[in-house]
DNA sequence: TACAATTTTCAGAAATTTCTGAAACTTAAG
DNA sequence: CTTAAGTTTCAGAAATTTCTGAAAATTGTA
């Protein structure tokens, strides 16, 4: 299990980065070395590899299985358990987006739903109460953007982000179509 | 400086969420409040509302100024600097969303960049290059999609996201209109 | 210039998160 | 059932992050 240096300094900038994507260094570390390595690995080599405790690479894959971002394999003849990365890269970075969703979002999406729910005391209660309406119009609208997208096949997502300014000129159309109001700006 | 109860799970929600959208827990509590609150606060007032200390708040002022979150302001007679959130919230949203795409994408572009630079000395190497290449490929494609749509009109951005699987349609009939090939699937 | 109000800085304290390694647990095979 | 290979757990240690508060720096006013 030697790396080459390319795969370490990959491995290594993805541990930096881990904190920034929601795990932290040594899973981020392990995520990197399972996706940048061609055959599966079990316990033992990612420990020894990225030197670090059995018991915290252990406590890893579980995060990383959480994730959904790893799967388990057998070797036939051999009782230890290898993990790869579970799919392409799309498939990866699909289920990172959609599991931060699910963190980032609907935790706070549930609880305006239940401030909104009170009735304002006052009037500075109902000023509030229009802020939090605010936010979460704004998060509702991105959750249910977000899930469009994560929905979309391969090829349309694909297709559609690579639209870049041209989304304008689809969404003009669009507005013709359907006989929306055009606007001015 | 009292907080409605509203106000009071609001602040405290964001102080909670705040590590997982890239602050830590005093600063997300400080932006809820410069949100929810109707007109613009001190550094004391700050503090106070928030029970932490005064060296804290300058800190986390500073941290709010570096994501372009907040803005200053002066009132007549008064020496104090008082911030209120920089924009609506969907200015702000917007502001967040682009800060992260510099802090979570733009390190590892710029390191993946770097290390396709160099030639793979074997065919293990040469594997790895491979994946680092689609890995490349797929947060260059996120990042220019995401610069798209951080410079879409607030209107069109609106109409965009609530599309929903309208979406797929407007791409059906964009291929048709550029004549690429339909997909069977 | 002197002064007082205010903000910033930063060393060390406190809080939180991550990691280790030994013990407990699980499981497949004889 | 027993054993040994392998995995998980978790209490405490280590590392990291955040916070405090006093001192230093800055700034507006007279």
């Amino acid at each position: 299990m030697k790396l080459s240096s390319q795969a370490q300094a990959f491995v290594l900038h993805f541990g930096e980065m881990g904190s920034r994507w929601g795990f932290n260094r040594t899973v981020g570390q392990m995520f990197a070395l399972l996706t940048i390595h061609p055959s599966p690995l079990n316990a033992e080599q990612l420990a020894q590899a990225l030197k670090i405790s059995r018991g915290n690479v252990s406590m890893g894959l579980k995060e990383l299985q959480a994730w959904r971002l790893i799967e388990l394999h057998h070797q036939p003849g051999d009782r230890k358990d290898y993990f790869t990365t579970a799919g392409s890269i799309w498939d990866l970075a699909r289920t990172v987006f959609e599991e931060r969703r699910k963190r980032e979002l609907d935790p706070t999406l549930s609880l305006l739903r239940q401030l909104l729910l009170n009735e304002p005391q006052d009037d500075l209660d109902a000023q509030a109460q229009e802020k939090i309406q605010e936010v979460y119009s704004l998060l509702e609208l991105l959750e249910e953007f977000t899930n469009t997208l994560s929905k979309l096949e391969h090829q349309d997502l694909l297709k559609l982000m690579k639209l870049g300014s041209g989304i304008v000129k689809l969404l003009e159309f669009k507005s013709k179509m359907t006989g929306g109001p055009s606007r001015s700006s």
